[in-house]
DNA sequence: TCCGACACTCTCCTTTTGGTGCGTATGGCA
DNA sequence: TGCCATACGCACCAAAAGGAGAGTGTCGGA
C-alpha cells in the first residue's frame, strides 16, 4: 500500500495542502513543533514559568514524576533550542539554575491556551470517552 | 538515586507545587495535555480545521507523510476524546467522513498560538540550536 | 569516619512508537 | 474476465522513548 504513500508524498512536494509558506518554512516549523509539542517540555515550561529560577532537583519536584534521565534530556533540549538558560555555579556540591529565555516565556504563553483548554473540557474529554468505551469498546 | 523520585512522589502528594487545583483534577489534565499534545494530533486538527468535513485518504494527504497506521490510530484516539466525528457511510468502495467537533474547534484554537509561536520563531530556534552546537557541540 | 547531597552520566531493560506489507469486500470499469 | 479503489485490521519488525539503578566527586554534618 505504498501507493497512498507515494500520493501523499508527490501531493507534499506540489504542497497543494500549504499554499500560504514555502515547503521549507513549513518543514522547519513542524519540526520545532514536534520537539516542543512534548509532555515533558510542556510541563517544564509550566513549572519554570510559574516559579523563575529553579535548579535541577526543584524542577524535577515542581513537574513530579519525572526521572533524573528525562529531566536532563528535556532541560537540554530546551537549553538547546533557547528555552531555558542554563547556569552553572562552580561550587563543590553542584548547583545549577535553569531560567526562562524571553523566548521559553513566549511559548508559555502560547502553551497557554491549550492548559485552559484541558482544564476547561477535561470533563467533556472524559465524557466522550466513556460515551466511546460503552459504544465500542464494552458492549 | 531513588531518594529524588521518593522526594519528587512526596512533594507530588503534598501537592506542594499545585496549590490552585485538586491532584485528582491535576492529574486528569495532565493525562488529556500528553494525549493531545502529539504531533499528529495537532498535524490532523490544523488540517481538519483548514479543510472542513475530509475523507482518510484526504485528511492523509493534508498531513504528509503519515502512515496509514499512525492516521488510524491518532483519528481513532481523537475521535474517542471527542474531537472529531467519524461518519461512515456504508458504500461498496468505503467511504468515510472526518469532521472537527466544536471540542476539536476549540482544541485547535488553542493551539493556533503554538502554530504562531513556531512560524513567529522558527528562526530564532534555529540560530539558538546553531548557536548550542558551535558552543558544545563540533567545537 | 562515613553517609548524604547535588547534578548529573552510564548501562541495562521494558514499553511504546512507527513503518511496511498483506489481506479484504465488491461494484464499476476496461 | 479481471483488476482497481477505499479504509482499514493484522502481523511482523526496527527504532526510539523512557524507567531503574549504579557510579561520580567532594564536602559538610552527624
Amino acid at each position: 500500500m505504498q501507493a497512498i504513500r507515494t500520493a501523499m508524498a508527490a501531493m507534499h512536494q506540489r504542497s497543494e495542502a500549504i499554499p500560504p509558506v514555502s515547503p521549507a518554512v513549513e518543514s522547519l516549523v513542524r519540526q520545532v513543533i514536534a520537539q516542543v509539542a512534548d509532555k515533558w517540555t510542556m510541563l517544564v515550561l509550566e513549572a519554570l514559568e510559574e516559579h523563575g529560577t529553579l535548579r535541577f532537583t526543584e524542577v524535577g519536584r515542581m513537574v513530579g514524576g519525572i526521572s533524573q534521565k528525562m529531566l536532563t534530556k528535556t532541560l537540554r533540549e530546551m537549553e538547546r533550542d533557547g528555552l531555558v538558560v542554563r547556569t552553572v555555579h562552580p561550587v563543590i556540591p553542584p548547583h545549577v539554575d535553569y531560567t526562562l529565555t524571553e523566548l521559553g516565556r513566549e511559548l508559555s504563553a502560547a502553551f497557554c491556551g491549550v492548559w485552559t483548554w484541558a482544564e476547561t473540557y477535561y470533563a467533556e474529554v472524559s465524557a466522550a470517552r466513556k460515551a466511546f468505551r460503552e459504544r465500542e469498546g464494552g458492549a
